[in-house]
DNA sequence: TTGTATGCGTTATCAC
DNA sequence: GTGATAACGCATACAA
């Protein structure tokens, strides 16, 4: 059925129909009324894909992530996944893997699918260039999180020296003298910024960083655990073990537990992000937080704006993250965050 | 850019370039090459809409899913779209929030966009039914993990009442002879088989189940939380806490922690789906492993098979669960299973 | 094996 | 405000 079918049972031609369903143009009361009762009378659904070979709007945006089993990327998927649910568009998923050329085949993908607009994570700040450069010449497309070197397009993400700076401050205030980080050795923007920030705000608030407790590895639970056995294996424990994510810090927590070894007595553990299970893991992870939300609402407001705007100028958006306390930094509380 | 582009500069008909661009139809080895190359130079990359439209196949398929954030799901999404990628086809995905009426919207919208099939899980076992049908009516539809009741759809998912049978079995070897239960009290199919086979497997392994020892949620943490400070405070506690799923286990470790009950000493605690965190939380979980990877793989291959069948007989595939033995119930092991 | 010509279902451009 | 009609880019029936 189309909307000739429509058109008849209408009375009506198939321009109008068009016009009363899809909203655009003028239609008089009468005829759009008939229109809508025919409409709903036979059943009729509209076919998008012939709207869109016409308009050369498919209502849809294409995110490409670099893991969907990192509980991060889901929550980020889920906040996108709302955001554009409310402005009536659909998403179209798919995971690189971590793997450059399997991103750059997403990408064309989703460009031969006419994809309005694009949000990507890269997954590399040198190997992704090429193909998200390639890619932002057909379509309006914005980094989240991650940003590739040199490349000038859009970006929604946090500050991530914000974000240390006030980690390395509360292990300040908490009286810390010394120590370890647990990172990623991906080239990816925010593991090198994470990292370096971290040991720039630590030597200047007297904090003591051995090179031998500076572990990179991974964005992964079994990162974390196995760095923390290296620590152990490294000599005497320093004061604090600053994470670049809640995934490592929790496999920190693990090894902790099994080793013996007290948090926060022993040693104090932060994480990175915020994500669910750091508020439900014991004990629970002091964390900074990432606006998820907001960071997604940007994503699809900036898509949209680019979309329009004639000349775009690209905008960089590093939002605030924040510091959530919990018992991995401090005593226990009896009454503590459960939200 | 357009295939007739590629066609001029290739000095060939523009049926030529689309049978040697879509591998269809037979292309001498020199017109063939001829296109590539043009089209290589070029930089052409085909539109999916305007084919989609003449072909009426777009090699999408929607997926719609009651909740991102369940670890479950996300898991099983995962395992979809790796096998969709295998097989070229883009996966569509929607968050029907456990909101029948918010799934029928993503269906139709699904529908509209003329994807090839539908992998739906649906939000309940009654309401759902309207919507799932009216979708199967006009494409594929293979329903996985959950299933609505009397609908003649395809289904793919696991046994759970071996799963249940697996778990009773266990505990009756631990010499378990009273247990609770904390489920959810959706109205979905699982929920329900795993409720009743429990209490018909427990009642005939003489493990007692009181009628207040049954709780029932939803399946979050925060009820596994709930339900356990509950049934501390409904008296003394059973030998076993018997859960539906893994993230409610969680929770109900976590209260189990916080409430200073030793797992599994005062109380065996068993999950259900086998989600990473069920290997990773302290004490692991004890639970039922879902072979995600071959749910997807047969809802992919179901929905292939259906769409060139003639007459497609509707396949009800529930495959079998494994029972992972874990600490929540049984003494520590030096070196346990770190799958 | 290759080219020509038509149509997929919708929207945009015109006239009226 | 409405209708006739062309066009979106491609795949395919048919002719050559």
């Amino acid at each position: 059925m189309t909307i000739k079918t429509v058109a008849e049972h209408a009375g009506v031609s198939t321009a109008t129909v068009s016009r009363a369903l899809s909203g655009t143009g003028i239609v008089s009361p009468e005829l759009r009324r008939a229109v809508t009762t025919a409409a709903e009378k036979l059943g009729y659904s509209g076919n998008t894909v012939a709207s869109a070979l016409r308009s050369s709007r498919t209502n849809a945006v294409g995110m490409v992530i670099p893991e969907i089993a990192n509980p991060f990327m889901t929550d980020l998927v889920q906040e996108v996944e709302e955001v554009l649910h409310l402005n009536g568009i659909q998403l179209l998923l798919c995971n690189s893997r971590q793997d450059p050329s399997r991103e750059r085949d997403a990408l064309t993908s989703l460009i031969a699918r006419r994809v309005d607009g694009l949000i990507v994570c890269p997954v590399d700040a040198t190997s992704s260039f090429a193909a998200v450069q390639a890619a932002s010449r057909s379509v309006p497309v914005v980094q989240v999180d991650q940003r590739i070197d040199g490349l000038d397009a859009d970006w929604v993400g946090i500050n991530d020296e914000t974000a240390m700076r006030l980690i390395v401050d509360h292990l300040s205030s908490l009286g810390v003298s010394s120590a370890a980080f647990i990172g990623s050795k991906e080239n990816d923007s925010s593991s090198r910024i994470r990292l370096d920030s971290f040991l720039a705000y630590a030597t200047s608030a007297g904090i003591e960083v051995a090179k031998e407790h500076i572990f990179l590895g991974r964005y992964s639970v079994v990162c974390g655990r196995e760095s923390l056995k290296q620590l152990i294996d490294s000599g005497p424990l320093p004061d604090a073990l600053v994470c670049a994510a809640d995934v490592i810090a929790v496999g920190a927590l693990q090894a902790c537990h099994s080793e013996k070894i007290s948090v926060p007595k022993d040693l104090i553990i932060t994480g990175f992000d915020d994500i669910e299970f750091a508020n439900l893991c014991t004990p629970r992870l002091t964390t900074v937080r990432q606006p998820l939300k907001a960071i997604a609402k940007h994503a699809v407001d900036i898509l949209r704006a680019s979309q329009t705007e004639q000349d775009h100028a690209s905008v960089q958006l590093a939002l605030s993250p924040t510091l959530v306390v919990r018992e991995s930094s401090k005593a226990a509380d009896i009454e503590g965050d459960t939200a």
